[in-house]
DNA sequence: CTTATTTTTTATAAAATCTTTATAGAATCT
DNA sequence: AGATTCTATAAAGATTTTATAAAAAATAAG
């Protein structure tokens, strides 16, 4: 396969060098770019598989530059912020972000996440069945296995499930999956999903007080692994 | 039912011994072919019920191989390949792959995608008597059988029957019933749907208050198992 | 033309699902 | 540490969906 190309907007050049290096070390192709104008023109000329966004830049907020992306670019942007905002995340994520990242992180786990996003970009589009362990949901035929066994689900459930699997180990806020699932003017009943997610952990997890798929992102919205 | 039999053909060591240990102990039986010309002859000779082919094998492209086989082989070909490259997937499944998995790949999904292959090819189009356990509807005699014995059943009641019959596991929705059974327009008379599987149950179960056949998905349609 | 069969409607009871409320516990913020 | 917000869960109530019988209408058969 050939090296990932990977395109890194930040304007702090120890980040940068700190990206590239750990980046190039594990077999990625760097581009880099100081500015969002920058960024977004080589991000046009030449696409990258992952786009590496800091929220922080100086001439236009990383918000702006995402949204700008997303009309044209659908490959994975993980967010970079120094704030450990929460409005900032989650509107970061309502926008299209594939994940975020607060500064200063830890390598690994960036790492770890852009493996993830770009497993994921490669075989999302064609992939009828997601897997996940002992779990197996067949988005063609709606039906969803765990250990071999059909696992009985209402629609609703289903749906929930469904969108889950979509985006796997993507944080997906409340008012997205709100949005999804029931429908435009839903997104403050957030106890529809609390009472979902609960049924649907006792039907697909091991042991639904301590869910291993379905993850509690606290303020902002749930997780599929 | 018999282990469904598993030829790879891949030249890598490694790649075969893992696909060896992971469908064995799924129950699958395994044979082996390390080149393109013993992979031909090995399938020649004992037809399985699914190859899994690589693309890069020492003596000849696994384009052609497949070629190859397509001419006599009607079964599922699943391709491994180290390019993730467009033009080579469509090229692939064009020439009559299966499906198409990168490597590296995961090992539940390409579980998933196998059993998924074998269980389209059992009962896909090709297959015109389809069998579920005591019941056997030819689809192409239009005739249901009973623990052997001929079940009367009216045009309708047939139709619908052939319809789930064709798409054996996969939940179907009630508009996509309608649509295919009464024609474009009926979609919203959900009610028919519901008289008619009604007294298919009374035809088809053996306690049509506890159908093993005809599951309804509330909400959302009927699945056929 | 009459009768039998099948399909469509209508009505209603039962089952399943969804929504809402209440409350306790966990996580986060100040 | 205490206050506040967020989350999980159960359970009651409301609503929707489903199953079934049976009557009415349409179609086919004799």
């Amino acid at each position: 396969m050939n090296k990932a190309e990977i395109l890194i907007i930040d304007d702090e050049p120890q980040i940068q060098k700190l990206l590239q290096i750990n980046l190039e070390s594990n077999d990625y192709k760097v581009v880099q770019a100081r500015t969002a104008k920058e960024g977004i023109l080589m991000a046009a000329n030449h696409p990258p598989d992952l786009i590496i966004l800091d929220i922080g830049l100086p001439d236009k907020s990383g918000h702006e530059v995402l949204s700008e992306l997303r009309h044209w670019y659908a490959k994975p942007v993980i967010i970079l912020s120094v704030l450990d905002n929460e409005k900032d995340i989650v509107s970061a994520l309502d926008t299209g972000a594939t994940d975020y990242l607060t500064k200063p992180f830890r390598t690994g786990e960036l790492l770890a996440r852009i493996r993830a996003a770009i497993r994921r970009s490669q075989t999302a589009v064609n992939a009828s069945v997601v897997t996940a362990n002992e779990l197996e949901i067949d988005l063609v035929a709606r039906i969803v296995k765990r250990n071999n066994e059909i696992v009985k689900l209402t629609a609703t459930e289903y749906n929930l499930l469904a969108l889950f699997a979509k985006n796997e180990s993507k944080v997906l806020t409340h008012q997205y999956i709100l949005k999804e699932v029931w429908g435009y003017g839903y997104q403050t009943e957030t106890q529809y999903l609390r009472v979902f997610v609960g049924s649907l952990r006792k039907k697909i997890e091991e042991n639904p007080n301590n869910p291993q798929h379905l993850i509690t992102e606290s303020g902002v919205g749930y997780r599929f692994q």
